[in-house]
RNA sequence: GGGGCUAUGGUCUAGUGGUGAGGACACCACCCUUUCAAGGUGGUAUCACGGGUUCGAGUCCCGUUAGCCCCA
């Protein structure tokens, strides 16, 4: 029993979410730096929330991230099925057992009635749970009900008194009383399992060593304890890993912008900045690093490094982590993965020449996303000018002779010879001859070439445009400030 | 309504009774520079509050407050 074993259970909802995605990696780097088996194990046994290839989805976001796992529904192992919905008889069948050790009992309350008294409870200000009214019907009454024809759940009946206490590996001990539990349900009345329930039943089934959970399980956890002793087996050791929240510390949703794996890689987030920030969310690299690959992170990673508070997620961070990624990168690397951000907005280039207009513009973006704006000077040449740049540097006296005498020079260079020292050299001696800046000549220069105050340095951008581009473009902006003086 | 968890700068965190409370993001300034980034240097800003325990508390205990979770 000492074979780490840890498990992620996700609903097959499509989305994977940034918190699940989290708490994904901690079992997957626990379980790497343990040399135990990461399992996958699919729970949709709530129709609501499955989704047509939600499953699929879920497991590219994970293997997107940068995780694999050793069981799962897509590629078996010794404890198939891995689909709770593919279970339902092990439920069943558990239940029975207890239900015939008389741990548990069956209520015949519907789930109406059971509102009307949750309500009602509600009112009087006493505890909404469930106030135990089946639990000691006699055989015959029992008997009575179930050839009456009513449906019934089957309930586990709990310690009135005493207590459970819950050790968890990032929160130590933690005690509930039983007078606090009720009897919770295992297995609905059309049948369903419970999550307590089916959790309990394929964790031990599964032979899981460590559950590794969001935090919103740790309620839950005293129940399930529960159910572990009343199958009679054994505990598995538990952590629960925090919450991510919102900026404003309320639950992280929809309108707090992306929440999902997969939304973040439309976005241009690359994988591994994503990983790392997440590592980082709850987690710290031992001597506080703070860049790191998965594979790093998996050699170091211990439970007890895990903060128990609650942490907020900062889209600042994850952008400067994944400008940073996006630096280390090499430029043909890069470009590859720009490319289907480049045709979603229509811009047609071969990997070669994006890889050279990359390599002078990754430094400068932070998202794969921005790239297409970034680079979209090279393509079009019918852009709109920064209107305070030219302002600045065009509409004034001069302009137009500047751009004029710096055509000239670049004119007088040949094909060979309009390269980066090239060019830079006819613009700083035309500087010198005219007793000026060569900054006075590169501004508008930089304007009439890209239409923007900022980007690459001023020579790239020339070689990039190439001789042919870069002086049709200063000819015709040239042309347009003498027809329309400032 | 009850129970549980949590609380170090704006954010993520290091810290396990004695530190000038360290790092990262963000922010500000300066340097570099044709611009913007990147990079470098420096700076602003923190132990939620109140009680204890102790020679000494961010660290241990109790309470308060707040946020979150569960029962739903």
């Amino acid at each position: 029993m000492d074979a780490i074993r840890v498990r992620f259970a996700p609903s097959p909802t499509g989305e994977l979410h940034i918190g699940n995605a989290r708490t994904a990696l901690f079992c997957w780097l626990f379980a790497r730096s343990r040399q135990g088996r990461f399992i996958l194990r699919i729970e949709d046994t709530d129709p609501e929330r499955n989704r047509e290839d939600g499953e699929t989805a879920v497991q590219e976001a994970l293997a997107w991230l940068g995780m694999d796992w050793d069981e799962g529904p897509d590629r078996g192992g010794p404890f198939e099925p891995y689909r709770q919905s593919e279970r339902l008889a092990l439920y069943h069948e558990h239940g029975r057992r207890l239900l015939a050790g008389g741990q548990a009992y069956p209520c015949f309350c519907s789930p109406r009635e059971l509102a009307r008294r949750r309500a009602q409870a509600g009112e009087k200000g006493r505890a909404p749970g469930y106030d135990r009214r089946c639990r000691d019907l006699t055989v015959e009454e029992r008997q009575s009900l179930r050839e009456r024809g009513l449906p019934h759940a089957l309930r586990l009946k709990s310690p009135l008194s005493g207590q459970t206490v819950v050790s968890d590996l990032v929160r130590g001990e933690v005690r509930f009383l039983h007078g606090e539990l009720d009897d919770f349900i295992l297995v609905r009345s059309d049948g369903r399992p419970t999550y307590n329930f089916a959790c309990v039943v394929d964790d031990h089934l599964m032979r899981i060593s460590h559950v590794i959970r969001g935090e919103e399980h740790l309620s839950n956890t005293p129940r399930q304890s529960l159910l572990y002793q009343a199958l009679e087996y054994p505990l598995p050791e538990f952590a629960h890993i925090p919450m991510i929240l919102a900026p404003d510390r309320s639950k992280l949703s929809k309108r707090h912008g992306a929440t999902s794996v997969q939304q973040y890689r439309d976005q241009g987030y690359l994988p591994e900045a994503l990983a790392n920030y997440l590592a980082l969310l709850g987690w710290s690299y031992p001597g506080g690093r703070e860049v790191f690959s998965l594979e790093e992170a998996a050699r170091c990673f211990s439970l007890d490094r895990i903060s128990p508070s609650a942490s907020v997620y900062d889209d600042r961070k994850i952008e400067w982590l994944n400008g940073h990624y996006l630096r280390e990168l090499p430029p043909g690397e890069v470009a590859r993965r720009a490319m289907p951000f480049m045709r979603a907005e229509g811009y047609v280039v071969d990997e070669n020449r994006m890889r050279d207009l990359v390599a002078a513009t990754q430094d400068r973006v932070k998202l794969l996303a921005e790239l297409p704006d970034a680079l979209s000077y090279y393509f079009r040449d019918d852009f709109d000018c920064d209107e305070a740049g030219f302002q600045k540097h065009l509409a004034r006296p001069g302009a137009a002779d500047l751009l004029e005498r710096g055509c000239e020079v670049l004119a007088g260079l040949a094909e060979n010879e309009f390269t980066l020292e090239g060019t830079e050299r006819a613009y700083r001696d035309l500087a010198g001859r005219l007793g000026i800046r060569a900054a006075e000549l590169i501004h508008p220069t930089r304007l009439a070439l890209t239409g923007r105050t900022v980007g690459p340095g001023l020579f790239t951008i020339m070689v990039l445009l190439g001789r042919q581009e870069t002086l049709a473009r200063l000819r015709k902006w040239a042309e347009r400030l003498r027809v329309t003086p400032a």
